[in-house]
DNA sequence: GTCTATAGCTAGATAGAC
DNA sequence: GTCTATCTAGCTATAGAC
């Protein structure tokens, strides 16, 4: 199994966004030196700097090469768009839940981004673009299940995805601090209760 | 008017804890050096030490000084507990969205710690204590509706609280690039759809 | 493509005068 | 209570050898 020059090159830059990104989502991204980051890596901080330009550049990269959690819910939405409105939204959750729990990092990354796009216009845009997007998803998805007169017709499709969604992401910012089981415990019960109150609400009368 | 040296001294804390948190707002906590906030306070980088021994007390006094979001929340449930739901509810979410946007140091405290409380254990703590309390009051509340027969029995009154107050707080977080003018009527639009909603999911049957 | 060496600067914090 | 002066350590980024 060789090698080519490139292809270790492209490893070793990738190794490079990991460690980092590992290090951002410890300690922030202004709290971490590109020289810790060097250290970790087992490279030179010059070598960073060849690859990625500047330490905003690196967030950057790194970034990019996770993938958005938003794309996770997105995608569970395309799987079976068919399917009674209770069971695909319970899958989402779940699958939400089982993703989150599982990508430790992409986690991790999503969270440490969410906070430094405060700070960060460029960041903010692109946390921004990437929610919206799900969220968006979500709005369309539900206006076919409006159509198909599962859901009432006054529903505000927009408001009803960002609390879906919202609802999801707050629980995951606020519960950071238990460890993966109880985590998992907790999550699936207030999925449950919020996919279920949200449901009642949403509803259209005298559907099944 | 005569001011005691005690007091001119508090003065001074003060404003270079409100300077600070600006800061900090605008720019991240480790982003932003005590030189810096020296400079825009007016006053000797010294003399922050002097006050708040470190960068982290400092941010911590600030924090401890500015009123939290939460209370204000806990607050406005207190005014007139045995209003029907529906009118309390609007008017807490109404009340949320005009405070937000007069107290703008309140608001951007609250985000810096949401956003440096993913690295500082701390400020985690305090922060999920603060919304915890927030959270509690608003279960409360809804379990006294719950035995009043307005909502349903099954409710499951902590995931309601949080859905309710995590819409909002996700709201604020993910517009706040909006002017203050056009998030005001995105948030009243958005605070309305949520409650409407929030409440059809959770009255009791055959409720007024 | 990667490293060593270092420039040039800014950071948080302290000491001591007033 | 407040300021000036300063210490030391750490930072991002670059230059040039291999």
């Amino acid at each position: 199994m060789e090698r080519t020059r490139d292809e270790q090159a492209e490893a070793t830059k990738d190794h490079i966004a990991n460690v980092a990104m590992e290090m951002f989502a410890a300690h922030g991204f202004s709290a971490t030196s590109t020289r810790k980051i060097a250290k970790q890596a087992g490279v030179s901080e010059g070598l960073i700097f060849h690859h990625y330009g500047t330490k905003m550049g690196l967030l950057r990269g790194a970034a990019a090469r996770s993938g958005a959690l938003s794309d996770h819910i997105a995608q569970g939405l395309a799987a079976d768009p068919d399917a009674p409105i209770e069971e695909q939204l319970r899958r989402i959750a779940e699958g939400f839940v089982a993703f989150l729990r599982a990508d430790r990092l992409a986690a991790r990354v999503f969270r440490v981004l969410m906070a430094e796009s405060t700070t960060h216009p460029e960041l903010y845009a692109m946390q921004q673009e990437r929610t919206q997007t799900a969220v968006k998803q979500l709005s369309r998805y539900l206006s076919t299940r409006i159509a198909a007169g599962e859901l009432r017709g006054d529903l505000r499709v927009d408001s009803a995805a960002q609390v879906l969604l919202g609802s999801f992401l707050w629980f995951f910012f606020t519960h950071m601090h238990l460890d993966a089981d109880a985590w998992t415990t907790a999550a699936r019960v207030h999925c449950d209760a919020v996919v279920d109150q949200w449901l009642r609400g949403a509803l259209a009368e005298g559907a099944p």
